[in-house]
DNA sequence: ATATTAAAAGATAAAAATATCCTCTATTTT
DNA sequence: AAAATAGAGGATATTTTTATCTTTTAATAT
């Protein structure tokens, strides 16, 4: 479904939306270790996200990552987007170039809803509402 | 969503399940050019499917594959889990290795109902149904 | 029986995804 | 201004997936 890339960067995302008022910035170790994901390979995708406008990051001593601005904007068709593109979204399910209404494979019609319900939650899912069962202890982003 | 393999695979299924009754069977390279793989790739992939019991082989002159019984009882997602494991059936989508119910992750509820979405229509999506539109020329397997 | 055909099996190669390491740059603190 | 910190960027390594090639095995036809 998602890349292992693209998992890291969710939960990454969740676990700095978590963080407090105040102590919002996050350095990559606290991250990693958070979300029990490589540290290294995570900053590779933490620089894409930053890339993408959706995570800030700040060098030097105390420096890390933090989002700007309100966690209920960003949701998680943006993360998915930013690092695993949107294959998921527009791509044929059976590998076709050119599945179309027009031309379309075999399950074509099948996927639609889908798709179009898997796409659904992803718009409508923002950082804040996950980010807020982890705070209240009903959701984990480890083991 | 599904490997290249698996999609292989599905068309190829597909694409056998097509073949009118008396020549039910096709050879690899006649299947890897109707559903434009890689054919010796594709090889491989049907013989997972033979031990899977998907599919029949014979060899020698006039060979190939062919389906045995009826391809209303082979359903989408037994082809799926043959190749991809049932990891898109039963794994976490953000990569938790101990997500339940008790121990949720924080998109395991939403992505509940997406899974079961997906699960139900290949559990209930026959081989049948699909060849069945690529032979009155409604969907198609290439291109 | 022999030759031919076509899948099975094994070895190998190429590409992509995942992961690590090292150096560079920007920032902050002293 | 200098030292220390931490992300950015580049190079490299490993693993997995995708793909190909060669040899073997089984079946058919002559």
């Amino acid at each position: 479904m998602f890349s292992k890339a693209c998992k890291y960067a969710i939960n990454a995302m969740i676990y700095v939306a978590t963080l407090p008022e105040g102590q919002e910035r996050a350095g990559l170790k606290e991250i990693s270790k958070a979300v029990n994901s490589p540290e290294a390979f995570t900053g590779k995708i933490l620089q894409e996200l930053v890339k993408h406008d959706l995570l800030h990051s700040v060098k030097g001593p105390n420096g890390g990552f933090h989002i700007q601005g309100d966690t209920s904007k960003i949701v998680l068709s943006e993360i998915v987007e930013a690092i695993d593109g949107d294959m998921l979204f527009t791509g044929c399910a059976l590998g076709l170039e050119k599945c179309s209404e027009d031309h379309p494979c075999p399950v074509h019609h099948k996927f639609q809803a889908i798709r179009e319900h898997l796409t659904g939650m992803l718009m409508t899912t923002s950082l804040k509402d996950v980010a807020d069962r982890v705070n209240i202890g009903i959701s984990f982003l480890k083991y």
